[in-house]
DNA sequence: ACGCCGCGTATTTTT
DNA sequence: TACGCGGCGT
């Protein structure tokens, strides 16, 4: 408890009713969580089993298990719960699979296989389709909701509403056929047997006697259903937030849960953390006043004992290019005079597109620079080949992991023949890989085609059987040499480097799968693979020494982050706020972004903005940000614009600063 | 099975 | 501009 503020002290403390901590942005809401765990384990000697802490990101939950590992002392940690608020649905679907309707074994499905699936759907049901992502988009949102096809049909209010949630039906159906759940039944799940099933909810509630939530304002309806049951009548809990930060409302997120948190819970007491560690006081007099603009239901004001600091600087570009340029010659610059390391410095968008432009100064320079965002691990095409064969040795009814395996490497297995199959096996009611061995395929398909499936259903069916009986991570293995994985890699790698690389991803998933093995023999296939399907491994991949490398990110990827140099580009009408929530008039979300990006600056804050910028190969003129109006003050100083010194005299400075840089640097 | 062409689209992203 | 996807031809 030493070195934590009253507020802080008094949040851990607090105990008997339910407690919202309003965490203003860098006020230590983590260290007060994982303190509080602390001290119900500690000096409330509740058992840490009964203790639960969740939140969004896999990151979060990791820092948090490090930081609480540190603070509670061996055993008596045993059995706390600390994950993300899909492992927590995982993990009482599948204790409560009957219940459910679910088989052991069951699969979850990832975005991309969602989309394959309605894809498929849609192909098939034939209308004129529509895009799958769209429909995918809406069906989400109406799972968050905790709304059902019934009664996402009931309240449609267009004929597309009507269509997506017939689809959505289909949609359900499939999944349950073959076994699979998505990422939002792992939410929806859990609190619909919840409602049906009293009993079962009793029983969580007991093993559940306290939970904490971290990033409150990013739950979505189903995620606060399921706090709201599991907090229960006991009302033992304590979620952490804050409404200044709320930036996902557009996936889902309800940013009033905050509010209704009192509704429900007329007892709740409310603590305001206001005292930011991070940011010197000019850095956050701006943001208090651009943030000022919004509503809130909460008034909070964040203030620092860091000192004022630097001034906020705001400097026009004439161009992207010439943003780039500068924003990369200010870090050379500044690093050069402080000292300190490239990684200190942080260059913050609204859109990944922007990126394009600073890796390319960055690149030109011969600057480290560390790229956030892309794609993830699981999405890379070598580690979903490998996921979905897993999947499939799990859970033979999976038909998106057969489709994604079956002709992977090449089995002479193709299109026709998959229809053909396809058709049989909805004809009969069955799933893809039952198909190939039911008895009356020979109708649809003979010769070939029809050999070449059941060869491949009698080796799912053999590794299936060994992955039963064996040490489970040698199966995974001898599978993989007996398909030679890694042969089919560099057949069809161009690059030998490129192959070497994605074979090794397949060996950091082999790994895993050998570490979680080991920590728990006791395990199933299925149920490894579906802790592994939540986790993202390039994350971890990626701590490693970054140091030296300067970040680039989105607004969103930034939020929980801090860097001592923010760099804030593109402060533009149009880019921030974007374009299409101008339209539809939710400026106020995009002035919450523009917040979190100034608030995650430590010691110096630039913003650049642009006269011109190339949009889809045009050049096109832009306006400074309103939000740039709504935050000027004594601690922002404007540069550029019309105190700029002439560009030919701009250009020679330049220039001549950077050659005075690059002689230094060459020493 | 593969590759080429033309079309449409174009935030933010985690699990 | 740039990229991905579907359609079509080889």
């Amino acid at each position: 408890m030493s070195g934590m503020n009253p507020r802080q002290r008094e949040a851990v403390r607090h105990f008997g009713t339910p407690l919202l901590v309003l965490a203003g942005a860098g006020s230590g809401k983590t260290r007060v969580i994982t303190q509080k765990i602390a001290h119900l384990v500690d000096d409330r000697r509740m058992e840490a089993r009964h203790i639960a802490a969740v939140t969004f990101t896999n990151k979060a939950a990791r820092e948090m298990a490090e930081r609480v590992g540190k603070l509670v002392k061996g055993k008596s940690a045993r059995g706390l719960t600390i994950s993300t608020f899909h492992t927590l649905g995982l993990n009482i679907i599948r204790r409560e699979l009957k219940a459910l309707g679910y088989k052991p074994g069951f699969s979850i499905f990832d975005a991309q296989d969602a989309e394959a699936l309605l894809k498929d759907l849609l192909r098939h049901g034939k209308q004129d389709d529509g895009v799958a992502s769209t429909h995918q988009w809406r069906i989400s949102h109406w799972k968050n909701a905790l709304l059902s096809p019934e009664q996402a049909l009931a309240q449609a209010e267009d004929e597309l509403d009507q269509r997506t949630a017939l689809l959505y039906a289909d949609y359900q159906r499939s999944l349950k056929a073959y076994n699979a759940v998505d990422f939002d039944d792992l939410i929806q799940l859990p609190v619909r047997l919840f409602l049906d099933h009293p009993e079962t909810l009793d029983k969580w509630r007991d093993r559940i006697r306290y939970l904490l939530v971290d990033e409150y304002q990013d739950t979505n309806g189903a995620q606060y259903e399921l706090v709201r049951q599991l907090a229960g009548m006991r009302r033992a809990f304590t979620v952490v937030g804050d409404d200044d930060q709320s930036i996902y409302a557009w996936r889902g997120a309800r940013p009033e849960n905050l509010a209704k948190l009192k509704e429900d819970f007329p007892d709740l007491e409310l603590i305001k953390l206001e005292q930011n560690y991070r940011s010197s006081s000019r850095i956050l007099k701006t943001a208090n006043r651009l943030i000022a603009n919004n509503p809130h239901v909460f008034e909070k004001r964040l203030w620092s004992e860091l000192g004022p600091g630097d001034p906020i600087r705001v400097r026009e570009c004439n161009n992207d290019q010439h943003e780039a340029q500068w924003v990369v010659s200010e870090i050379m610059n500044s690093k050069f005079i402080r000292g300190g390391r490239y990684g200190d410095y942080a260059i913050l968008y609204r859109g990944n597109h922007q990126a394009r432009l600073f890796e390319a100064e960055l690149r030109n320079h011969n600057i480290p620079y560390f790229l956030s965002g892309g794609q993830s691990f699981f999405a890379r095409a070598e580690v979903k080949d490998v996921m979905s064969y897993l999947r499939l040795l799990a859970n033979p009814d999976d038909d998106a992991a057969f489709l994604r395996v079956v002709n992977v490497p090449r089995r002479e297995i193709g299109a026709t023949t998959l229809e053909k199959l396809a058709g049989h096996a909805s004809q009969r009611g069955v799933t893809l890989l039952a198909a190939c061995s039911d008895l009356g395929l020979e109708q649809s398909l003979s010769g070939k085609g029809l050999k070449r499936l059941r060869d491949f259903a009698e080796w799912v069916g053999e590794f299936h059987r060994r992955a039963e009986q064996d040490h489970t991570v040698d199966t995974v293995r001898a599978m993989l040499r007996d398909i030679d994985y890694e042969g089919w890699l560099r057949d069809k790698s161009s690059d030998k480097k490129v192959a070497e690389r994605r074979m090794k991803n397949v060996l950091e998933l082999v790994d895993w799968l050998d570490n979680l093995h080991k920590k728990d023999p006791d395990r199933t296939l299925a149920d490894m693979v579906n802790h592994l399907a939540l986790q993202d491994i390039l994350d971890q991949q990626n701590e490693e020494d970054t140091s030296e490398q300067v970040r680039l990110m989105t607004l969103h990827s930034a939020k929980g982050l801090e860097f001592p140099h923010v760099f804030l580009v593109g402060m533009e009408e149009e880019i921030i706020p974007h374009r299409t929530s101008i339209d539809e008039d939710n400026i106020e979300e995009e002035r919450r972004l523009a917040y979190v990006g100034i608030t995650r600056a430590q010691r110096t804050l630039t913003i650049t903005h642009c006269a011109k910028r190339k949009r889809y190969g045009e050049v096109v003129s832009c306006d400074p940000s309103r939000f740039l109006d709504e935050l000027q003050g004594e601690e922002v100083q404007f540069e550029g614009g019309k105190t700029k010194p002439p560009p030919e005299e701009q250009k020679r400075r330049g220039q001549a600063h950077l050659a005075g840089l690059k002689a230094m640097l060459e020493e």
